[in-house]
RNA sequence: GCCUAGGUGGUGGAACUGGUAGACACGCAGGACUUAAAAUCCUGUUCCCGUUAAGGGAGUGCGGGUUCGAUUCCCGCCCUAGGUACCA
């Protein structure tokens, strides 16, 4: 019989499938092991050959614990809510459930052609009830919790309650607005209902606040910060502005930390780690008063350099400060009122590009130097922002470029603050020297200087060390339909949350999936949409984050109504092992679900401090796109002549995408080609070595570029195992790389020669029961240690050279041994689940287990101990057991030549693992 | 600008803690089998010199250094990709 990749491979997809083989049950008895891969928003486009890199390492990991005995959750899902089918919703009319549902159908057709060993008895979608009930319910939870400092951790809002009836503020120490009432135990028993909710409202870590918001008009929604790319929104490029609004936020702000020091204990890419870390963007420096007397008032600012306080010559508040409007005097009303008007003018992005231009203007009046008293001139300008720090920031001119390039501008002072700065041509923030011009701190290095200083101001009660962070609190609002609803309800203007027992608060129907007439979100549109048919509800719905941000634990337990996961399974999995997906989530899907981990324990549901222990970012798979160049005539006109890429700068042309699918090793299928469109129908070929040639570019993966490959189309040509193969083959699993077909007819050679093995010249399966030789057993034992090593290290394309070089030498010494091949294709199951299960069956073996059951093959005590040699004794030069040299090397050895260093290590006669030849001398060997 | 990763044949890439650089595969060239094709198999393939061969020389972005020995470690520079930016 012949290697007939296609009828092979749907009988096991359908076998698998009814038997239910890769299905599991709740805990067991055997270690557990979790490989997660990041589960897709299923889009309208289906998936590319890209999509699934990442899927087929992960199941190779997956099914390759499963022999070495782990108990291994390996599921998928879908996130299922989410901006596209709501546009196509918009534009069609046709439901979002709808939509998604065609979609993920789709999507689980082209998952289920490629063999992976997901249990999809476990498969979740983060659009339905039963699943966004829990997302709701995390929600609550956050509604009902605060972050207690002193505690370091969150805890439930009872808590807080009853401190404030003990003791009033005074014993609290929590992360909250900035706005919060000081009171006494007594004051907060007088305040009302609403006034105490307004109060708590300002602690919680889901909470709703007028806050500045990326406003995205043509999307109709907010935005959060990951999810604005320079300017512009990430979903469809549309720009984004400041707006002020009510929103729903997440207190992130208050694990700041903990999700900074949860990265030294995550084995993670360092980009990653690094991308995160800037993210928080922790910097540690001094909050300083600036006193303004006239206005019984101050000016805050933040400095990360308070050393260099006495070289402040003005402070620089934004433009949109709030103290602008009381601190203008009236003879500089005007300049000021018109350089708001400009900056406001500006949109982001401009202000973002134009950072050489100095601009700024004056307020006309002066606050006090905080160590010296003396005036100091308050500015505005726009390279100030409000959204950072306190929004102002002290000027030394000396010690910042910045500050340095608008006191030049503006003529203001400049003034050195140490004995090594130059600051003749631009400012000079060096620590090493000593202070000048510093009154306290004069002739101090840094480290006194800034431990003076802090203890200074904190007497004169004008400033304190601080740390700020760049991260902003989480919006967690969006004035969309097609997301999950906020249970929440709104009495007396203050939310309220729905009972528990009432969850899940159901997506309302709607009948169109835009805003309403008064602007308000689509919500807005649903009939009696109140709680108890009074109470207005929430009109946002939650951030396609939400569902992605807790969906690990779903898995876990996916059918509980009583929980989001029971407390037993949680115990068994609780966290992920390994998780698989792109480095385009660092900062946004990666943070919010660590910091959503980090409140369920806090809260006591779990113990992990991080979700993801270990985490492998694959890279992209780039189109590669192909191009035809059709011949220009004397006008530039288009001609119908094409000709051939080597030839083409001897002609005048223009490059044109032409569909790689009609490509093969960049050589163009004409007939096809000619085929492909009426225009081409005449078309004429200028040829190199009888051939036409394409030229290729590596771009993006996309339809209008012509360069997606489906991996259907790959599988019907070649078979899902080769697909399997050849994307680990092609490189490193982390590496971004083009899609190119131009070796997988080796990857597909490499299974008809395993599958050959098996079966003599007349294609019937023909093996002996002989026992096998040393050499058949070097050659097994050697792919068995390689592909553990390389599995661990998820090295996979390593792998399959080894199975190349193995399989090459089992067909040299026409090897039909059982006992050889039996253990072959259990290796090699992990890789080529498929192709492996035939030939398991065909040695009549129990259909199906191969892939579970454990056998000893990755054991180290399962292979021999040849490549060992032992030296015998040493002096100067190391004389040993030749014959063992020679059979471990494989070379013929003339002489032994080490260093003496070398020869000092080898003294006690240990076990030489592996000897170095350099023409027929070993020198060196490596214990 | 800053941070991170990387730079190896015609191509994808290998070389794991410093030890024969280019494994394996593609492509290409030649050959076997075949009426022919497909399939399969064999030989060669880093570059340069040497007609062939024997042999010699150079070689992992560039320039230095450490070492018996460097793709690997150190210093300086160039280039590519990703991230990030008036962050005070």
């Amino acid at each position: 019989m012949e290697y007939n990749h296609h009828s092979l491979e749907k009988k096991w997809q359908k076998f698998w499938s009814e038997n239910g083989t890769f299905k599991i049950g709740e805990t067991s008895d055997k270690p557990k092991y979790y490989v997660l891969d990041m589960f897709p928003y299923p889009s309208g486009a289906g998936l590319h050959v890209g999509h699934p890199l990442g899927y087929i390492a992960s199941d190779i990991l997956a099914r390759y614990k499963r022999l070495k005995g782990y108990n291994v959750l390996h599921p998928m899902g879908y996130d299922s809510f989410g901006l596209p089918a709501e546009q196509y919703a918009i534009q069609t009319g046709q439901h979002p459930a709808i939509t998604t549902e065609e979609n993920i159908t789709r999507y689980r057709e082209q998952l289920d052609n490629i063999g992976f060993s997901f249990d999809w008895s476990r498969e979740i979608r983060t659009s339905e009830p039963e699943y966004y009930k829990w997302t709701q319910w995390i929600f609550m939870l956050s509604f009902n919790a605060w972050y207690n400092v002193e505690a370091d951790k969150a805890e439930p809002i009872k808590t807080l309650i009853e401190r404030f009836e003990k003791t009033g503020t005074a014993a609290v120490k929590a992360v909250s607005d900035d706005d919060i009432r000081v009171f006494t135990a007594d004051e907060w028993r007088g305040f009302s209902t609403s006034e105490q909710q307004r109060e708590l409202l300002k602690y919680r870590l889901a909470y709703l606040k007028e806050s500045t918001v990326n406003w995205c008009a043509d999307l109709g929604t907010v935005l959060a910060n990951d999810e604005v790319i320079n300017g512009l929104s990430e979903r469809g490029g549309f720009p984004v502005e400041q707006k002020k609004m009510m929103q729903w936020s997440m207190r992130i702000i208050a694990y700041a930390d903990r999700l900074l020091k949860g990265l030294e204990q995550i084995d993670w890419p360092e980009p990653l780690v690094e991308m995160q870390r800037n993210w928080i963007g922790r910097s540690v420096g001094a909050s300083v008063k600036f006193p303004l007397p006239q206005l019984n008032d101050h000016i805050e600012v933040f400095t990360t350099r308070l050393d260099t306080i006495y070289g402040v010559s003005f402070v620089v508040l934004a433009p949109e400060h709030d103290l602008v409007k009381t601190l203008t005097s009236e003879a500089q009303r005007k300049e000021v009122e018109a350089y708001i008007a400009r900056t406001a003018k500006k949109s982001e992005l401009d202000r973002m590009a134009d950072t050489k231009t100095v601009s700024g203007a004056f307020t006309g009046s002066y606050a006090k130097h905080p160590l010296t008293g003396k005036d100091v001139e308050v500015w505005i300008a726009d390279y100030v922002l409000a959204s950072y720090g306190t929004g102002a920031v002290m000027a030394v001119p000396s010690g910042d470029q910045r500050d340095y390039l608008f006191a030049k501008h503006f003529d203001l002072p400049i003034i050195a603050i140490s004995d090594t700065q130059d600051i003749t041509e631009e400012a000079d923030p060096n620590k090493e020297g000593r202070y000048i011009n510093s009154e306290l701190i004069n002739g101090m290095t840094y480290e006194d200087a800034m431990s003076t200083l802090v203890k200074e101001l904190e007497k004169l009660q004008l400033g304190k060390a601080k740390v700020n962070y760049r991260m902003r609190d989480a919006i967690f609002g969006r004035q969309r339909y097609w997301g999950e609803p906020v249970p929440v309800y709104f009495k007396d203007g203050l939310p309220y949350l729905i009972e528990e027992s009432e969850l899940p608060l159901l997506l309302p129907e709607v009948d169109k999936y835009l805003p309403t007439e008064t602007g308000e979100p689509p919500l807005g549109r649903a009939e009696n949409w109140r709680y108890q048919d009074q109470y207005e509800y929430e009109l946002s719905t939650m951030p396609g984050w939400a569902g992605s941000s807790w969906y690990w634990f779903r898995y876990m337990d996916p059918q509980n109504a009583e929980a989001f996961a029971s407390k037993e399974s949680i115990d068994y999995w609780k966290s992920v092992d390994l998780y698989i997906g792109g480095s385009e989530h660092a900062t946004g899907h990666l943070l919010y679900s660590r910091f959503w981990n980090k409140i369920l324990k806090d809260l006591g549901y779990h113990n992990e401090e991080e979700p993801f222990k270990k985490l492998i970012n694959q890279g992209m798979i780039q189109g590669r796109s192909s191009f035809v160049y059709r011949v220009l005539d004397v006008d530039g006109k288009g001609t119908n002549t094409y000709v051939s890429f080597g030839l083409k700068d001897d002609y005048n042309t223009m490059a044109l995408h032409v569909d790689v699918n009609i490509v093969h090793n960049d050589v163009l299928d004409r007939e096809k080609f000619i085929a492909s469109r009426p225009e081409y129908s005449e078309a004429e070929f200028i040829l190199e070595d009888g051939k036409y040639i394409c030229g290729t570019e590596v771009e993006k993966m996309s339809k209008s570029k012509f360069n997606v490959v489906n991996p259907d189309d790959i599988i019907a040509a070649y078979g899902a195992d080769t697909l399997r193969l050849y994307e680990m083959f092609l490189g490193p699993l982390e590496q971004a790389k083009p899609w190119n077909t131009n070796g997988i007819e080796g990857v597909y050679k490499f299974l008809r020669k395993v599958w050959r093995l098996f079966h003599d010249a007349e294609g019937n399966v023909a093996l002996s029961d002989e026992t096998p030789t040393k050499a058949e057993y070097k050659a097994l034992h050697k792919i068995i240690k390689k592909v553990e090593e390389d599995v661990e290290r998820f090295s996979f394309n390593t792998s399959i050279s080894a199975f190349m070089i193995c399989v090459n030498e089992l067909t040299d010494l026409k090897c039909n041994k059982r006992e050889i091949l039996k253990d072959l294709i259990i290796v090699l199951n992990s890789y080529a689940p498929h192709i492996t299960e035939e030939l398991w069956m065909l040695m009549g073996n129990e259909v199906g287990a191969i892939s579970y059951q454990k056998y000893p093959v990755f054991n180290p005590s399962y292979l021999v101990e040849s490549e060992f040699a032992y030296p015998v004794s040493v002096n100067g030069k190391m004389k040993m057991n030749l014959s063992l040299a020679l059979d471990l090397g494989q070379k013929e050895v003339e002489e032994i030549v080490l260093s003496n260093a070398d020869v000092q290590r080898y003294l006690e006669g240990k076990i030489v693992k592996k000897m170095i030849f350099v023409k027929n001398k070993i020198i060196n060997l490596v214990v």
